[in-house]
DNA sequence: GGATTGTTTTTTATTGATAAAAACTTTGTT
DNA sequence: AACAAAGTTTTTATCAATAAAAAACAATCC
């Protein structure tokens, strides 16, 4: 049976856009809401009987009265394929799960409370990522987050960034991407002022930022590749929140520089910043990881496991 | 309910082992058949009963007398989650499926003889190939193997290529993988010789020398994003015979080219040697397919079909 | 006549059940 | 003891069934 996280979350969601309706506006139709919900009209029906159900009764037919009506909790209105992943990196972290050890579909599936076929739907996607291995008949392989898969994946970031950069950097003054970066200047600019209270956001910053930088020059496996990096950073640093505020100040001056080296279109300044930032986010990843290696022992391929227990899934894009 | 193909499969290899055997060799034990079959000692177990039960009854409980007990089919042979690639894979060439059309689970396995889960699996693993994409409570799109799809394809490829020979060069010279280069070489020029006959061998012998220049420097990625190339080359040169044979005659003597130029370890002539060989390769793919190209339509997003029916699957390495 | 609501059909997400295959444990033999 | 065979338990692959969500169709309404 299919959870109902999406109702759930388009009900919580009705609620919030209802009530900030302006008062004399009038009142949303289903495909309207349908739109703005981002579901199907069945959905929408189903969330409108069932506040027609909770508000005062037979007031009048027109716009019903939200007031209290209780929303959902959080965790409800998360489809079960993304709280494995959560789940799944749990079990990574807090088990501290080793390079080499095998992944039991069922156990997995007890512990995280659902049918094994979510598991098995969550592996196969997870797959792509580089940390686990299928072994047909006999389940899969942890191969953990060595220090290895960290240099493998920065040799390959940094191929694709520099790349990426100079085609951005080559663009014509008429390209629309130009003023985009200006646009991400500024927000850069902004984040550093009040970073105090808001560095969390530069995660979000970040990616967006890379990604812009990509579109210079589309090519969707490098799209896909950046996935794998924004997972892993996310999970990582999820994870380890040492000095975060003090990092991600860094790196927003360093992404400074760079946007600054691709508006003067000069391609050397350019590859100089961006590998420059790309060393520097590369050490703090390695560092901040490798504090912890001492602890864990080492599997037989893994001569080097980085974060043993740490980082990991997510195959939900 | 599982299939057997494991057990088909072993067991016809068994009939083989067995009939081999010289006659004085003692017969295998249960444990080393396993071995020798890849698979559990559970599953020759039921081999050797299966055996058993059809030779002739009661022949003193040696080595029973294999004759002419019947094989599977080929067919059973083969696990259903392969099947399905190949399934997929016609549905594409033979229906002539558009780039932007949905893939429905349903219809699929129905089409197909199967469950859906089994559609399900094959589609999240196959997604890596970034011919299909998700659209959650909706189902898949095709995107369709499209001329810009081979571009990016190349692209990446070439970058990679390019790293990886030079990183071949640079080897010193008590490096094992000179030793197996050369092997290569001589096989190469061994199929040139007879490439009137032998001219299939040649995608795999392709495949392996393409590994070996990436094992130079190895990373995980890159050997992933080998296997996409591997999948569409395989199953797009199986849909086009064309003028196989003098393709790959050319393409093996570029090899030699190639292989002699990584031999002389010098970067300029590999780099030299690799584009061309690298560009030929895109030229024949690009050409190939793009013949057919008038017959179809376009869909939104994809501008330009290059094999439209053209190329697929293969998720289960 | 184009948007709105009401109704029916199709498709996806998720579960539980089960045979095949693998992994583990015990027993037997030299 | 050391390996082979027999027996048992666990795990994977696969199916069929079903509620939720989407999509398609039909009836209304300014």
């Amino acid at each position: 049976m299919k959870s109902d996280a999406v109702f759930k979350r388009a009900f919580n969601d009705a609620l919030d856009l209802i009530g900030n309706l302006p008062v004399e506006a009038p009142f949303p139709s289903e495909n309207q809401l349908s739109v703005q919900l981002m579901v199907s009209r069945t959905t929408v029906r189903k969330i409108l009987s069932a506040i027609r159900a909770q508000s005062l009764p037979a007031a009048g037919d027109s716009r019903p009265l939200i007031g209290a009506i209780p929303r959902f909790a959080e965790a409800e209105t998360i489809p079960i394929s993304e709280q494995v992943e959560k789940h799944f990196m749990e079990w990574m972290l807090r088990d501290n799960t080793r390079p080499g050890t095998s992944i039991n579909e069922l156990q997995l599936a007890r512990r995280f409370g659902l049918a094994t076929t979510g598991i098995r739907e969550f592996l196969n996607r997870f797959q792509r990522f580089g940390l686990i291995e299928r072994r047909p008949n006999a389940g899969w392989v942890f191969k953990g987050f060595t220090a290895s898969f960290a240099l493998e994946l920065f040799e390959i970031r940094e191929i694709f960034e520099l790349r990426s950069a100079l085609a951005f950097a080559m663009l014509p003054a008429t390209s629309a991407l130009w003023q985009k970066l200006e646009a991400l200047r500024d927000q850069h600019t902004q984040l550093l002022e009040e970073i105090d209270t808001r560095y969390h956001d530069f995660s979000d910053l970040d990616s967006r930022f890379h990604r812009l930088i990509n579109s210079a020059a589309p090519n969707r496996f490098i799209e896909d590749f950046f996935d794998i990096i924004t997972l892993i950073f996310h999970y990582h640093y999820q994870w380890n929140k040492r000095d975060e505020r003090q990092r991600n100040e860094v790196a927003i001056k360093e992404h400074l520089t760079y946007i600054e080296a691709l508006l003067s279109r000069n391609p050397s300044i350019v590859e100089l910043a961006c590998r420059a930032h790309l060393a520097s986010a590369k050490e703090t990843l390695m560092r901040s990881s490798s504090r912890k290696t001492s602890e864990f022992a080492r599997a037989d391929d893994a001569k080097d496991p980085v974060t043993p227990s740490a980082a990991m899934p997510s195959a939900s894009s």
